[in-house]
DNA sequence: CCAATCAATAACTGTCGAGTTATATGATGT
DNA sequence: ACATCATATAACTCGACAGTTATTGATTGG
């Protein structure tokens, strides 16, 4: 019952990790130090939203060095785009029924 | 720092609860016992889950006698899309590169 | 009125996960 | 080789929350 889309919305759940992700969305490739001066938690506590992060997608890591930078992967977030236009397909769907059903019960 | 989108994605990361409001989304309007009947919990829990639902503005609840019938707010999944917007339209003014994203989101 | 039905609330339990501190791993510069 | 820096992992704590059963409140039919 794991849908893919079911470990981006637990994933993105957290405001924390959220957060992180939509940094690196706004600014890109950063280093696990440059995230945690702003994350307001721990550095293990980032590198552990990172680890889940990574897990569902979302980023990217790239060893430099002694650093680690991390970076969006955007399209993982597809399907939660499809999650949302098929809920939004379904009632589309039941609309054109009822319009269908008025339609019928008109003649 | 709870924007609207942050009660959005805590409230649809159970997978119960998203189950239930997928139903109402496909199926339309349900009474707590037709849901009851398919959501593998016991009523309290899926009583429970459309309070959640509700404050998230996802559902909105009629009483009708004895029973109560909920249904799916489509629109409260507005700041959702936002969201997923907004996370595009920063990574697109960084790269070029997200077509088959923004393909999914335009159909 | 009484019994039955439907939903919501109360009270409680157990689990999961986000946070912590401490430590390990690994790369760099001197 | 050694001291230091950057990140990851280990071990633990604690609170939130999803689930349970039991109960209450409300509505209907006999």
């Amino acid at each position: 019952m794991s849908q893919p889309h079911d470990i981006l919305f637990s994933t993105l759940a957290d405001p924390t990790r959220r957060a992180i992700f939509e940094r690196l969305c706004r600014d890109g490739d950063q280093t696990v130090g440059a995230l945690t001066a702003q994350a307001g938690v721990s550095q293990p506590a980032v590198s552990k939203h990172l680890a889940v992060l990574k897990r569902a997608g979302l980023v990217r890591d790239r060893h430099e060095g002694r650093q680690t930078h991390y970076s969006a992967q955007l399209n993982a977030l597809a399907p939660l785009v499809d999650w949302t236009n098929q809920m939004a397909g379904f009632w589309q769907s039941r609309f054109d029924d009822l319009e269908d059903l008025l339609r019928r019960m008109d003649q």
